[in-house]
DNA sequence: AAGACGGGGGT
DNA sequence: ACCCCAGTCTT
């Protein structure tokens, strides 16, 4: 058998791939109805997120939002909490903001074209191409990581799949393959990415319906593939917290405006590794007046992207409610303040219970 | 081009 | 411990 060009290759792709989408795809709720506001807040949240992660907030999330009005008009400690776990906040911060000005500028309706949803806060390449395909049927790439390892193991390319050539180049020669059905197919990339074409050597080419076609598996190397450069080592960062009561009520804090876990809720902490005079003295000057002294916590870590959280802790009971700080007590932290994961082993100690979306809390 | 930006699940 | 995830925005 002669060799096959990389076009006439992948030009074999849809019809296969949509065959066996449509034998076995699986059910995912933002697949029942492709309503363009459906589509797009599912696709916001799938951003570097997974299909079981997403399924309990999305859900949650409609029923509270069901239009674009109501999230244009939503407070923002609604659409916090709402996201609360997620991660990547700012992902809802400017699904809001587009949602306003859909509201203004295309009077509430999501636009059906590519480069305005594009030109929208939060919708980059791939979701443009996503919500494009998927909500309007048009003729739109939708390139993610489970595009680009499917294409880099059929046409066995040992390029850097992180580069942003490699993905521009990968969205042209999607292009010109994509068929009528073209949201349906997107996602017949993506499906064949997520159960079949796994990362981490571990692809199933038995089930493969492109394998006959896969250049990698005819060379039995699709687990050296995909090529992706090695990531930088994140930074470690000491930091000591404070869990300090007054009552039933504990001391909260709002975090800066911007950068890591921007205007959510935090335990009162400071970058470093205080001993316990120098943790006395913080809280003298920050008008903390206390009953007894400083009782030390548990450690705890939490790992972020790009950094990594060695939490100690003091606890301490004071005379006060001192001001700078928001006094809650459990219950109201639930139901009122958007909370990160990276305290969440204190937050055990003091009895709340981590709330899942859906409301199983308590 | 590189860094910031969450959190959790799999191995 | 390391990888990955239906990425986007800022610098």
């Amino acid at each position: 058998m002669e060799k096959k060009k990389d076009e006439e290759l992948l030009g074999e792709i849809p019809a296969l791939l949509l065959s066996w989408y449509d034998a076995g795809a699986r059910v995912l709720p933002w697949r029942e109805n492709p309503e363009p506001y459906w589509v797009w807040v599912s696709e916001i949240m799938l951003q570097q997120t997974r299909v079981e992660a997403v399924k309990p907030y999305y859900e949650r999330f409609l029923n509270e939002l069901p239009t674009v009005a109501d999230l244009a008009a939503a407070p923002e400690e609604q659409i916090l909490k709402l996201w609360e776990g997620l991660g990547y906040y700012n992902r809802v911060r400017n699904m809001q903001k587009a949602a306003q000005i859909v509201m203004e500028r295309y009077s509430g309706a999501i636009p059906a074209s590519y480069e305005e949803l594009r030109s929208l806060p939060g919708i980059g390449e791939y979701t443009a191409g996503a919500i494009a395909s998927i909500a309007f049927q048009i003729p739109a790439p939708a390139v993610d990581g489970n595009v680009l390892r499917v294409i880099s193991r059929l046409l066995c390319r040992r390029e850097n799949i992180l580069d942003p050539k490699v993905k521009k180049r990968t969205e042209e020669e999607i292009r010109k393959i994509i068929p009528k059905r073209a949201g349906d197919f997107n996602q017949s990339l993506m499906e064949l990415g997520a159960m079949v074409c796994l990362p981490n050597g571990a692809p199933k080419c038995g089930e493969c319906p492109l394998s006959s076609l896969c250049r990698a598996h005819t060379l039995g190397v699709e687990e050296t593939l995909p090529v992706k450069a090695k990531k930088k080592p994140r930074k470690l960062e000491q930091r000591t917290v404070f869990l300090l009561t007054c009552g039933e009520k504990l001391a909260l804090r709002r975090r800066p405006e911007k950068g890591l876990l921007a205007g959510l809720w935090e335990l009162p902490s400071v970058e470093g590794l205080l001993t316990e005079s120098e943790a006395a003295g913080l809280l003298e000057q920050w008008g903390v007046l206390l009953k007894a002294g400083l009782e030390p916590r548990q450690e705890s870590k939490h790992v972020f992207t790009h950094v990594e959280w060695h939490m100690t802790a003091w606890a301490a009971e004071t005379a006060r409610e001192a001001e700078g700080f928001a006094w809650v007590r459990a219950e109201t932290l639930n139901r009122e303040y958007t909370l990160p994961s990276a305290f969440k082993a204190y937050f055990a100690e003091i009895g709340k219970t981590a709330e899942e979306p859906g409301g199983k809390a308590r």
